[in-house]
DNA sequence: TGTACATCAGTGAACGCGCGTTCACTGATGTAC
DNA sequence: TGTACATCAGTGAACGCGCGTTCACTGATGTAC
């Protein structure tokens, strides 16, 4: 179908012919590049165009528009972050809580090692509900975090009353996603810390485990009797 | 020194002289208008002009570049920021913990009622180490948060480790913004959600305070045994 | 109180630029026979 | 295997537009005397 595949990591402009082979993907890579160097605002159509080493015309043969493109790379990410999350959580091994936090874990690493995926998610202004394809992507990554909180919810101590589920994951996602836009991401609006993001999101789902009634203790509080954030120095 | 200043909150196109009178303010809130509308983004220096009805050459009488427009925008935002946060914690009247709770309300409030300052000062991109007033700025606002979780940790209860207060005010804000940033804003960006974001951030809080070993119960848990997440219907 | 003058805060025309988008076109590819 | 032809995926020139920024300018204001 594509001829070349092999040689189209390089910048594309030189010794190509007159057909790019795969000017669709190449315009995707260019933009994710754009949006992670100058923000999903700073990204125009014709630099994409440029990079990929086409004329400015070309990118309109395989996106209606700007937003088209931009809303397709929010779709990739979602999907790779459904993924991600989807490997972290390994349905719940090698138990409920520690697989829990390995998916805040996981949501951290996403939003740093993919900052432009990140932005065209959840920062470049897309009315949701104009595109289902892109909105349920989005639904299908939160599922996750969902089915995850279900089963820790099921998991509740007999005594205490059962949390709801959904209010749990929007919980998790709103910690993550907090921690992530203002201290873990990428570029240089980060804040400094004197502790890492996976850190302080790991103390912080704990303490909010342990205010739901959850043993957090998987490994030896009794032995070592400090708190979520750490063993006193 | 300013001529007429009763009547510049019309348009400012018509009837007035030579002079505009306030035109630095005129811009600050054209700005405000457009990136409540558009997004910090989708802001232009131009634009902003027209709406203040000037010529596209007047502003710079005032601000040396749009980044500087922008920047005095996320400044003045962090004052009203730091202003209202102060109101909302009342050096922690009636009690700490509802006073906390409050502080996060507060925060929700801001980021609702005034996206526009809330996009400049977490959004617009702007290098935070660039600018130390503007940073100054910020940190004063957060000090108001973590001089909050000071006063919170000093209460906990005698069994329990004290937990640093600095990550605490991280935590809460880490909640508060990504709550914000996920549900409350007030533009289109927002998801559908089963429960107000102030709940939503109350019952994280609450939690969160009972991992800590705080005692939520202020107002009788023992009467009514209900989570921090309501009482079940 | 009046006048001369320095300063301030605007004007408006112009510039170069890059963008998004269109158009008729053309080279390359795939396929039917 | 070869040829004719439809289709695909680009070109490149052109357009109108709005932006940021500059410049010499000018009307309004405030102040010294």
């Amino acid at each position: 179908m594509s001829w070349r595949k092999d040689k189209d990591k390089d910048d594309g402009r030189a010794e190509r012919g007159y057909h790019h082979g795969n000017l669709k993907e190449a315009l995707l890579q260019a933009a994710l590049d754009l949006i992670s160097k100058k923000g999903p605002a700073g990204f125009t159509f014709a630099d994409a165009a440029r990079m990929a080493g086409v004329s400015p015309a070309a990118p309109y043969r395989h996106f209606r528009d700007r937003d088209e493109l931009i809303a397709s790379i929010a779709q990739r990410g979602f999907e790779q972050f459904e993924s991600v999350l989807t490997q972290a959580w390994d349905d719940g091994r090698p138990d409920t809580v520690t697989a829990f936090e390995r998916v805040g874990k996981a949501y951290l690493a996403f939003a740093r090692e993919e900052p432009a995926f990140y932005s065209a998610m959840f920062e470049s202004g897309l009315p949701p509900d104009a595109n289902p394809t892109l909105m349920a992507a989005s639904e299908r990554a939160f599922a996750i975090i969902r089915a995850a909180a279900e089963r820790l919810a099921a998991l509740a101590p007999p005594g205490q009353p059962r949390p709801p589920a959904m209010m749990m994951a929007l919980h998790i996602w709103a910690m993550s996603h907090g921690i992530a836009s203002l201290f873990g991401r990428g570029d240089a609006a980060r804040r400094k810390l004197p502790m890492s993001p996976e850190e302080l999101l790991e103390a912080e789902v704990l303490i909010y485990l342990r205010g739901l009634g959850f043993p957090t203790d998987r490994q030896a509080e009794a032995a070592a009797p400090a708190g979520p954030w750490g063993k006193p120095r």
